[in-house]
DNA sequence: TACATTTTGTTACTATTTTCACAATAAATT
DNA sequence: AATTTATTGTGAAAATAGTAACAAAATGTA
């Protein structure tokens, strides 16, 4: 697992900073962040220390400082380009998802093999498949989404690879094979409610 | 993070099973299933050992006789009966989404505060976010899916809560508080990208 | 039947992650 | 200014996870 923890738990103290600065914080404790997380104090300062970011004994750590340490270590001075492979009903989803955008995580095409829905009518345009190499290197494009169906997965990552993207974030419920310096996060739908389903029913 | 690995390896080697099994294999080594599902023999076999499950030395895992042992870790013996809450983006692509079914899981209602959304024109039938308590009831639902947008989340949550909603899926992104004992696993797919992108560029 | 080969199952080892404990220090109080 | 209090930062300990090594067992072969 490449997803190391500390990773994505800096990602959600990221969520819970900006919603505490919302309410009107300027300063918080380890304590507090923690609670926020549903992370321990101790791991939150450890989290913290790893990538050196710095609070101060008894006056806690500035909200502000925190937020800008992580959009250091998650480059968030420039909008992220990524592409979307698949406009069927995940694919639909995510070109509508409005999340991305606070994160300035842009969309900037989407590509599927159906003629009917290669159209500027979606958010984003949508493009034939073929096209994938030609937008990927005129954008510059690192990142790329997978949502097309089972069948048709290992072929667009294939694809993918061949373009130049990097990393793919992949939807279809299979193990793509990749060359190992290509990073991979699934995202297995089912399999994540299978996984609470067991952590639920088993206590 | 209660989401422990091996529980995910699990259900990764399911996938993975079932296609190898499409593809007519009978009988499988460590080896060749950790190929499938990009993880090394030793730890394939470790996990099963761990939930008890044999092979025959020299003549590797029956595929079957895997299958029905997940079946029974993974209680695949019935549906599961799930309900969904927010019938926006997120939440219609969910509805739609076919890779449920293969695992038995079944989004029996849907909930949304929008009127022009409580219809039964939806493959699920949608109901007033009132009606949670009624139906959870009605149809033992143990498990959720919060599908709503930010600022309702946490109503919602406390709410399936209070209707004996046991485990919670949650795509919104904002953690929820929670007792304890109620198993909550967020989904927050502006962190999942950022994640991969961080790994991405940090080579 | 004896021997070689292959693959599991498990134990021992290593690495990583989390928790614990507490010294260091900043702020508040007397 | 001295003392108390609160909170960080970190090193040590504990827990968890993953890797490696190898004996045991099943199969095949001479």
């Amino acid at each position: 697992m490449y997803l190391k923890n500390n990773i994505r738990r800096l990602l959600v103290y990221r969520q819970c900073l900006l919603k505490l600065k919302e309410l009107g914080f300027e300063v918080i404790y380890s304590y507090n962040l923690g609670r926020e997380a549903s992370v321990s104090p101790e791991q939150v300062r450890k989290d913290f220390s790893k990538f050196g970011i710095k609070g101060k004994r008894k006056a806690g750590y500035e909200i502000d400082h925190l937020l800008e340490a992580l959009d250091i270590i998650f480059k968030k001075d420039k909008d992220q380009n990524v592409i979307l492979v698949g406009m069927g009903n995940i694919g639909k989803a995510l070109s509508n998802y409005k999340g991305f955008a606070q994160h300035k995580i842009v969309i900037c095409a989407a590509f599927d093999i159906d003629p009917s829905k290669q159209t500027k009518s979606y958010k984003i345009p949508v493009y034939p498949v073929e096209d994938i190499s030609r937008i990927v290197k005129m954008y510059h494009v690192k990142i790329a989404i997978i949502a097309v169906p089972k069948p048709a997965a290992q072929e667009v990552c294939n694809r993918l690879i061949a373009s130049g993207i990097q990393g793919i974030i992949n939807f279809s419920p299979t193990n793509l094979k990749h060359p190992k310096n290509i990073f991979i996060n699934n995202i297995d739908l089912a399999n994540e409610m299978e996984s609470l389903i067991y952590f639920t029913l088993n206590q």
